[in-house]
DNA sequence: CTTCAATTGTTGAATATTCAATATTTTCAA
DNA sequence: TTGAAAATATTGAATATTCAACAATTGAAG
C-alpha cells in the first residue's frame, strides 16, 4: 500500500497568498498614478464614494473602503483639514455623523478617476479584455460566497 | 445629438477595489484560524518559504513574502527570540544573511499548514471547486502580466 | 418614565510600518 | 590594485494603524 503522499503545497499555490500578490501588485500600481495628485488610494475610495452626494456615516464609510474606524476617523480629519470633505451631525440620529464631500473634493475626485481609469484600461491592454471581466466576475461571487 | 454619458465607474466595480476587497476578506478568515496558534499571517508565509530547509536571503524572502525590508527584518527579530527561526552569514556573500526555520519552527510550520488547508477546503464548499481553480489560474496570469 | 444595554464615533497609548540614512561587503572599471 | 558604485541588511525617527477605553446618544424592557 502506497503512503499517502503529503504534498505540501508551496505558498503560491494558495488563494490567500495569490490574492495578496495580485492587490499588492494592482495598488502598487495605482498608488503610482495617484502620487501624482499626492493623494492615497484610500483617499480617493472616500472621495468617491461621497461623490454620489449623498451624507453617509462613518461607519456605513469605513465600511465601503475597507478601513476600521479609528484608522478612517483620522483620515477623515486629515481630509476635513484639506477642505477635501465635511462633517455634519445626522439630525435624526446624533451618536452619527454625515460625511460630505466638497466642491475642492469633487474637482480633485475627478482628476483621481481619470487616473485610476487610465491604470484599468492599461490592464485591459496588457491582461486582455476578456480575462479582466471574468476576473472580476469571480471576485465578486468569491465575495458575496463569503458573507 | 445625445450628449456622451459620463458613466462614472462606481469603485466596486474597479479591479483594484474587488482585489482589496476579496483579499481583506479572505485574509481576515486566514488570519482567524492561524490566530489559534497566535502567528500573524506574514509568519506562517515566513515560515512556510523557509521550510524547504534552504537558506534563504533577506531580500529573496521579502520578495516571496509580500513584505518591505525593514519590515521584515523586524519581524525576523521577533522570531528570532521565539527561536522560530535563526541567521547565518552567508559565506559566499557576507552582506547577505541567510535565514533558516528551526524544529520548532517546523512544529509550528506543520500545525499552521494545517488550520490553512481548513481554510482552503471551506473555500472549496462554499465556492466551489471549478471557480476556485479558475480564480487561481486568472490571478497568476494577471501577476505574470503586471512584471 | 427610568434604567440598562447597544450603537456610534473619537481618543490616547501601544504597536507596527515606512522612509531615509547608515554600515558592510562586493563588483567592476580604470 | 584601487577607488567608486552597487547590493544587502539594519537602524532610528517619523508616520500610520490598531486596541481598548471612553463619551454621547438611542433603543427597549420593566
Amino acid at each position: 500500500m502506497a503512503k499517502p503522499t503529503k504534498t505540501n503545497t508551496p505558498i503560491t499555490e494558495h488563494l490567500a497568498y495569490l490574492l495578496a500578490q495580485a492587490n499588492r501588485e494592482i495598488n502598487r500600481q495605482l498608488e503610482l498614478r495617484l502620487s501624482k495628485e499626492g493623494v492615497p488610494v484610500e483617499q480617493w475610495r472616500i472621495l468617491k464614494v461621497l461623490s454620489d452626494g449623498n451624507g453617509h456615516s462613518m461607519g456605513e464609510l469605513a465600511e465601503a473602503v475597507l478601513l476600521n474606524h479609528p484608522t478612517l476617523t483620522k483620515m477623515i480629519d486629515r481630509m476635513v483639514s484639506d477642505t477635501l470633505v465635511y462633517r455634519v451631525q445626522d439630525p435624526n440620529d446624533r451618536r452619527k455623523v454625515l460625511m460630505f464631500i466638497s466642491d475642492r473634493g469633487k474637482v480633485l475626485c475627478k482628476k483621481l478617476n481619470s487616473l485610476a481609469v487610465d491604470q484599468e484600461e492599461h490592464i485591459l491592454e496588457s491582461y486582455g479584455d476578456k480575462p479582466t471581466s471574468e476576473l472580476k466576475r469571480l471576485l465578486e461571487s468569491l465575495i458575496d460566497s463569503s458573507n
